[in-house]
DNA sequence: GGTGGGATTAGCT
DNA sequence: GCTAATCCCACCA
């Protein structure tokens, strides 16, 4: 197992939290999808190194946040070393601190943060949070235990590399997006 | 319950 | 000009 998965599952249960326009939001990763730095189609740097993608391109345990047709962000954990080019993509959490802070972005009290775009408007994450260092003051994540139930499908919304597994989600928890 | 189209932008070809 | 790791709403059953 290569360390992108491996990060993958263990970012299942952990807690994020991020401090953005004085206000503080958590919540607790339910599902991740892990993109591959080699023979993987769909991972943003398999074409190589480009504007877009540069902050994928960053030591693991860094952010790497892109903008998705047009309107929405998708925020995403950097996995390996310098200049390899792989992560793991936050999927959705479940709520745990900052609800009203979540809803008053949203505009909605439902479908809060399950879903890579909407835990990202939930959690006020844009692409000028790409590329910082996580656990530094902005985006937060705390590794708290391990998840024994993971379920592992191919992945979402992607049309490259569809039938290689790499989604991971904890077995019956509701908050897992519903694609 | 399910399906289909529109919104909207950066970057590549 | 087209695509991209999405979401929401209108419509039909």
């Amino acid at each position: 197992m290569n360390s992108t998965v491996a990060t993958a599952k263990r970012l299942l249960g952990s807690i994020l939290t991020t401090r953005i326009n004085r206000e503080v939001v958590s919540g607790r990763i339910v599902e991740t999808e892990a993109y591959l730095p080699r023979n993987d189609p769909a991972c943003h740097a398999a074409k190589g190194r480009t504007k877009r993608n540069e902050d994928m391109f960053l030591p693991e345990g860094y952010s790497y946040v892109y903008l998705i047709y047009g309107m929405y962000h998708c925020f995403n954990v950097v996995t390996e070393k310098e200049g390899v080019g792989a992560a793991v993509l936050i999927r959705a959490v479940e709520p745990i601190k900052g609800l009203l802070t979540m809803v008053e972005r949203r505009g909605t009290e439902k479908n809060l943060c399950n879903g890579p775009g909407r835990l990202c408007e939930a959690f006020g994450i844009s692409k000028q949070h790409s590329g910082l260092r996580l656990n530094s003051g902005v985006i937060s994540i705390k590794y708290i235990e391990t998840v024994k139930k993971i379920i592992t499908t191919t992945r979402i919304g992607i049309n490259q590399g569809k039938n290689l597994p790499l989604r991971f989600y904890e077995k019956g928890n509701p908050f897992v997006s519903k694609y």
